[in-house]
DNA sequence: GCGACAG
DNA sequence: ATCTTGTCGC
């Protein structure tokens, strides 16, 4: 049977609302109060758990912390995660004591069929500034970066740059890092190094993985 | 038709 | 993402 999802319709609403992205900076450098914000899926998805993490930066000084749960309104599609994950990550957000500046986001941003990732889709939505930061690949292509903290190469979809893959440890998988919503693609790859001191994933979005409940 | 496919 | 123990490597 096929899927009860109106996928073409979704396409539609992304591609709509990817044109409001903005591509360059338009945030205080450097942002005062950074956030983190993750997802995870209980009783067996039933659930959705969100978790937002709000720091101070650069030092990166815990600030405040906020756990929010609701019922799970649709599976998960490759290409529509964000249509899954955003209702949670909103109400989370929403709870924190001072809003953010900056929201690092676990998924793509740009980099994304129709360059609407959760990044930018919680940019848009919310207009906050927003990176997104993946731990594997959506679509595009690349070269391997090198093996050191820093080291970065393209990634490309066509003849369009839709992000960089980032080494943000010596020696760890690299990350995907492309523009959510008000910051060029150059300032969210330094910003990523600049929360990433110890771990292989930026302290906001490592920490608010661990509060969603992962491992 | 076939392979790819964030979390 | 989630289901799950031990195990290989620094």
């Amino acid at each position: 049977m096929t899927s009860r999802i109106d996928t073409q319709a979704l396409k539609e609403r992304q591609r709509q609302l990817a044109r409001q992205v903005i591509d360059q900076d338009d945030l205080r450098l450097p942002p005062q109060l950074v956030a983190g914000v993750d997802a995870a899926f209980p009783d067996g998805g039933r659930t959705t758990r969100a978790a937002a993490v709000l720091m101070r930066f650069p030092g990166l000084e815990l600030m405040d912390e906020v756990v929010h749960e609701q019922p799970t309104e649709l599976p998960y599609i490759p290409g529509f995660l964000s249509f899954r994950e955003l209702p949670a990550i909103l109400g989370a957000l929403e709870r924190l004591s001072v809003p953010p500046e900056l929201v690092f986001c676990d998924g793509q941003g740009r980099a994304h069929p129709r360059r609407f990732g959760i990044a930018c889709h919680l940019g848009v939505t919310t207009g906050l500034a927003t990176i997104g930061v993946g731990k594997s690949r959506l679509c595009g292509r690349h070269e391997e970066p090198g093996p050191e903290k820093g080291d970065a190469v393209a990634l490309s979809d066509d003849d369009e740059v839709i992000g960089r893959v980032l080494r943000s440890r010596s020696r760890v998988r690299p990350l995907y890092i492309s523009v959510g919503h008000r910051v060029s693609l150059e300032t969210a790859v330094e910003l990523v190094l600049a929360c990433t001191p110890t771990y292989r994933l930026p302290e906001p979005v490592r920490r608010a993985d661990r509060l969603a409940g992962h491992r």
